[in-house]
DNA sequence: ATAATGTAAGTAAGTAATCGCTTATTATAA
DNA sequence: TTATAATAAGCGATTACTTACTTACATTAT
């Protein structure tokens, strides 16, 4: 819980300390059990506050999780937008590939959310990654390789398949897996 | 509709006309909307039966859900049976790597709906992999790769990520993704 | 300084609608 | 006849959300 807070209160310095409360139960809840099977009233309860607040501060449920999501969306920003201008190639693809080794634990329940959702809204935020893709489209001309677009694709891909392993069951081998990856684009 | 039925009647000998409708119904519901947000009076109605009928046939709604699930799992079974037994090692990569590029398109619903019942339930089914993880483990070790359980854990995790890639936003260079996938392992 | 006013924060107790599921009953077919 | 398939109607519980109201606090007027 207190995690979740802290992780929030980082991106909503506008916000009653009961506002925050109420989106870090649902963060909680909506990571742990899904967002149609938490009600309304149970993210009150856990945040010990009257589920009536609920609405007035985010006008209905929907509005709670785009706020949470508005978080994340934020979130995966900053850290697409600390690489992208990386110009020697090796090294961007180093530092995208390493985004994913480097979340913190207590971010998880965040990004087990997002990652869930992308399967319940249809529409999938694709034009977060956008500019990475470019990046990544740039550094993979640069070394040659032949099909640029796909082996982005691809990149993003594995990053997406690695990261959805780590969040579902954490390996203990992730630095052999890293490893495994740098290999694959002589890293 | 159609697509989902004869999907469903492949693996169902002992079912009744409307038992079928019902788990087309189900599958196709679920896979849209998500199981929390689909009614039971939902499904029955798409279906064409009584709400009644689907409590006499599943027993409750879980039981509906995992009566679709015990299909997904056996189609996947028998999709991982088919090649876990090749003994060229780079032939048995590519036939992994094939598996993901020869999803007809009828199947999406059901894989869409297996994939986003990985963040829903707890209980992740690691155990249906097993088997082609260690044909993997054996393929790589013979290969001569440094870290062979890194490596097979690594190739999952792509599996995974271009399986989601697809049921999710179908690119249309598939072939160059196949392509550049086949380069990373020199096949 | 202090009383008056305005506004946002917060709540208890509801609302209609829908949820998963049951019961009582009828239709069908071996 | 006997068992199973199928349904209509309704059950209590829960859902997202609203209403009517109180409290806290900052701003303004006197």
């Amino acid at each position: 819980m207190i995690n979740v807070l802290t992780f929030v209160s980082n991106y909503s310095h506008t916000m009653t300390e009961k506002q925050e409360k109420i989106l870090g139960a649902a963060l909680e809840l909506f990571a742990k059990d899904g967002y149609h099977a938490t009600s309304t009233s149970k993210i009150a309860k856990h945040a010990g506050v009257s589920e009536a607040l609920i609405f007035r501060h985010f006008e209905n449920k929907e509005g709670l999780l785009n706020a949470i999501m508005d978080v994340g969306g934020q979130k995966a920003h900053e850290l697409y937008a600390k690489i992208v201008f990386t110009t020697d190639p090796k090294e961007l693809l180093k530092k995208a590939i390493n985004i994913l080794f480097e979340v913190p634990e207590e971010e998880y329940e965040m990004w087990r959310l997002m990652y869930a959702l992308k399967w319940q809204t249809n529409g999938y935020n694709t034009e977060s990654k956008e500019p990475l893709m470019l990046a990544l489209n740039n550094a993979f001309k640069k070394l040659g390789y032949k099909n640029p677009e796909a082996e982005s694709e691809l990149i993003l891909m594995i990053i997406d398949g690695a990261v959805t392993s780590f969040l579902l069951h954490p390996p203990k081998n992730k630095e052999d897996i890293r490893k495994a990856i740098f290999d694959k684009y002589d890293l």
